[in-house]
DNA sequence: TTCTCCATGTAAGTAGTTACATGATTGG
DNA sequence: CCAATCATGTAACTACTTACATGGAGAA
């Protein structure tokens, strides 16, 4: 027993997670993190190459060069060690923390500052930026079914909640909006119409 | 002109915001933090001391100390200056990132992982985070009331956008529930009753 | 007197991003 | 031949947290 499991972080397990989804190689985790979770967790290249030599270093994937041509590439595969890793995490009872860290919400919570006119242009910008994530997440619901027909079932569970959550936004804005207006009304915005 | 409002970071303007809002000390917008924005952008007193020193040399806020007996406190406020540095932040139309980076959700992604006990004790898990969020906001909301009756809406706003978004989520993790529960009924999972 | 809260600040460390460097392959 | 994409990696920087240091004031 040499804990090969301690110390390792969160993106960490991210990697290893994405390789046993069947991501290969350092290119493919971030592509299918573009196309799943960076709603909710990003990751940069500087963060992958050397978290795959750390997980491969503890045995926890295994990797060995696979030349496309003469184009240099590794193909990771997550070993029995590191499908118990990722099960041990995911099963850990630590307290789950929940930061937003979101641009719009902190804008919107100064709003006060600004006249109504403002208020009401900052509001719709928030609101327009839901729908298009809507959209975006919506968009790539095809991807998350073929994967659900595939066995994993949560990829499409934590799309959804995306959707949902940017929905209650939406609607929690829509139902604040009527107040601004009417107040604002007498200010005679010109785009209205 | 001395652009005095070049090189302000989203923190300083959460700091700035704060003062506006009535925080007069590191210390206050500390806490005014924990009881309201803390939901969606944290921040620690090695970043606000140092963001109050760079916003008192641009000329956005002015301190001046104030005894409380011989406890050392400065006391700050806004300028007109930060005032308007404030308003172009808020109006102005930057691109806005919305970024969750949530453990809980990233877990629950992997969650195939898991066999259908685990999944659902992770599940669980979430929904009683999102639970506990909801009642840590409504105990708030009492705060955030009175704060509007002051004149500043906007807290209370992004509040109700907190409480709507965990409801939304809860709502996504129950509908799902009931496919994992009947897939793993055969397993008698012991403590159910 | 001791505990908790008020209050300010710094040093060291961790985490993450951006920008860059390199080079092969494919398609127009 | 040029642009886009595939593919891996590093250096430098920025952002943020944790832990610590300091000390007054009020309450038990």
């Amino acid at each position: 027993m040499t804990d090969s499991s301690a110390g390792l972080a969160s993106p960490d397990y991210l990697v290893l997670g994405m390789v046993r989804l069947g991501a290969r190689s350092g290119y493919e985790i971030k592509r299918m993190v573009e196309l799943s979770l960076r709603f909710f967790w990003t990751i940069s290249p500087a963060q992958i190459y050397p978290s795959l030599e750390r997980l491969e270093r503890s045995g926890l994937v295994v990797g060995r060069p696979e030349a496309l041509g003469r184009r240099r590439r590794r193909a990771f595969a997550i070993t029995s060690a590191g499908e118990a890793t990722l099960q041990a995490w995911l099963r850990k009872p630590e307290p789950i923390p929940f930061e937003l860290r979101d641009l719009g919400l902190l804008k919107l919570f100064f709003a006060d500052a600004l006249d109504k006119r403002d208020a009401l242009a900052l509001l719709r910008a928030i609101e327009r930026r839901s729908r298009e994530r809507v959209a975006a997440l919506q968009a790539i619901e095809p991807a998350a079914l073929a994967t659900e027909a595939q066995g994993a079932a949560y990829p499409l569970l934590t799309l959804q909640l995306g959707i949902a959550f940017h929905r209650a936004m939406l609607e929690v804005c829509r139902e604040f909006e009527p107040k601004l207006s009417a107040e604002s009304a007498g200010l005679r915005t010109d785009a209205t119409g």
